[in-house]
DNA sequence: ACCCAATATAGATAATTATCTATGTAGGCG
DNA sequence: CGCCTACATAGATAATTATCTATATTGGGT
């Protein structure tokens, strides 16, 4: 059997003469002459290389190799068919995988986006990779990564970046701290007092390094730890003061409080980053797509949406 | 996708790349050029309409969509190959399914050559008809069987016959007849006897009835019964004499005896019947070449053997 | 015996495919 | 930095395929 030049579309011919008993009834169904069919038959006899239908009492029957022949045309078609379907689902983005790398901060706010996704699109499958600024950075130049979230995007120009959500970034005072109600203050005030930071690679620590220096203000008294979590709980039981996205705080927590610090909050944001020549898989794009109505409406970031929407733009 | 102009030997190239994880390589083991395997890549991926492989650290790795295709590409040669093995089966007559029509008398000697066959060659689906001459002749004028088993070939030049068993008919006669132990006898002598006859359709009553006549002998009484095993019975019982195959009577069968009569057995013979222009199933021609080697070592019937090495000798 | 519909065959042609050689390009390794 | 090796691209060509129109054949029904 020359098997090599069995084509898709053979099978398909030989499947309808088969369902229809009739070489005619195939042409005229799939738009053909008579002797095309005909010819097809024919190729696909020489190929078999055993007559595969006779013909009796006016219809084409399927010869005994021809019935063995037809469960094969169906099982391939079949299969060919469900391809194509998980084709389609894969370029709607309703199916696949991406991988998605977050900045630590960015995991407060991001399962927002994801949870309702993941239900909305169960087959599409998510890889979550978090770390902190310096090894998304390493994991970004890897082109590890689909989507990156950070709060400052690298410093590389084939980047595409959306500043999807506001990142305010406060400064935290234990409940009890004398600092409570005393007005408005300044840095310069407090830089005093133990501050709780961030490790260096961290986007929060680089901002407020940033903003300090620029202010010339030199903390007295740091501590670094590396998780926010761990920050907050540090400060809710009297360590000190620390800088922290607003993300961070539950309105659940009374154990801290935000200081009204001249400057701040911060301003910074969470962004989506893509290398511009990635091809983005589709469901990604998806999720993107998804993010925007979700920011649109639950958290009123018209500007987050419509910086997703520029991006999408750019890439396609 | 363009699925139509997907072929097998395509998706045989791709699995080969993805396994080997190189074009090169693959194009080495099929021996074909690399750029011809770079091409059929390509091509594949416009039918797929998706990029489906990427290069990383040296070697070509199905993207997502290619895993896909890869499973698909599994799937469809595995079936295919599982087909054309199906196909070397059936062309080595290992399988598949063959129909023979007998006539009567042959139920006592067939199954002999069937029942092993169908030992021997589990997978192949045979179909017995059994009727009278009558009956298997317009079986025959509508090409309805494979195979044919007549006494007397039918009147068709179309038709190969390969006499593969002598098929002698005898007189018999009750036990206690007193004709038994008579010595030498005629037909002349025993005509007044009752007769007990098939149908006139069937093919023993056939031979019998020219016989009489070329000998020009009337009998005086004759009975009608339509089945040998009917006959022999009444036989036994006494109810007359009869002219059977000697293969209808067996030996633990004492009740009736052959009377040695001039001219007696008359002679004629099983023989395989086939239309010159019928393409036998392989599975048929099988079953011939088994009987030739069982008539050889079980029958002792060296000219049965010859006779259809002949008849396959002329199909093919 | 004749007619009709269904098939098969022939002949032609444009498109596609399989395959090559030659050449360009790019990623790794010393 | 330059040299391999692997891969991609280009260009060429012979073979194959898909498809048509026109015509022959055939197998039933009336």
């Amino acid at each position: 059997m020359k098997m090599r030049q069995l084509t898709i579309r053979l099978l398909q011919v030989y499947a309808e003469v088969i369902r229809s008993g009739s070489v005619s009834a195939t042409a005229r169904r799939l738009h053909l002459t008579q002797p095309t069919v005909s010819q097809q038959l024919r190729r696909l006899r020489e190929i078999v290389g055993e007559p595969i239908v006779e013909s009796e009492a006016g219809r084409i029957l399927p010869t005994e190799v021809g019935q063995a022949l037809y469960q094969l045309s169906q099982d391939l078609l079949s299969r060919a068919d469900a391809f194509g379907q998980y084709l389609d689902a894969y370029r709607e983005g309703e199916r696949g995988h991406f991988s998605i790398a977050l900045v630590n901060t960015a995991q407060y706010v991001l399962p927002r986006l994801l949870g309702p996704f993941s239900q909305a699109y169960p087959d599409v499958d998510v890889t979550v990779e978090i770390g902190n600024r310096q090894q998304l950075l390493h994991r970004f130049e890897r082109h590890e990564d689909d989507l990156y979230v950070f709060s400052h995007p690298p410093d590389d120009d084939a980047v595409l970046a959306a500043p999807f959500l506001s990142n305010p970034l406060v400064v935290v005072a234990p409940r009890r701290s004398p600092w409570v109600d005393a007005g408005q203050l300044t840095m310069e005030t407090l830089k005093s007092e133990r501050f709780l930071l961030r490790e260096p690679g961290s986007a929060t620590r680089h901002l407020f390094d940033g903003w300090l220096q620029s202010r010339g203000i030199q903390l007295d008294s740091t501590l670094q730890i590396a998780s926010n979590e761990a920050i907050r709980v540090a400060v809710g039981s009297g360590m000190g003061l620390a800088v922290l996205s607003r993300h961070v705080l539950t309105e659940a927590q009374t154990d801290t409080v935000i200081l009204p610090v001249e400057g701040f909050p911060l301003r910074s944001h969470w962004q989506f980053i893509v290398r511009r020549e990635r091809h983005l898989p589709p469901a990604a794009q998806r999720f993107l797509t998804f993010a925007q109505s979700v920011l649109a409406r639950e958290f009123e970031e018209a500007e987050g949406e419509a910086a997703i929407a520029e991006l999408l733009a750019r890439i396609s």
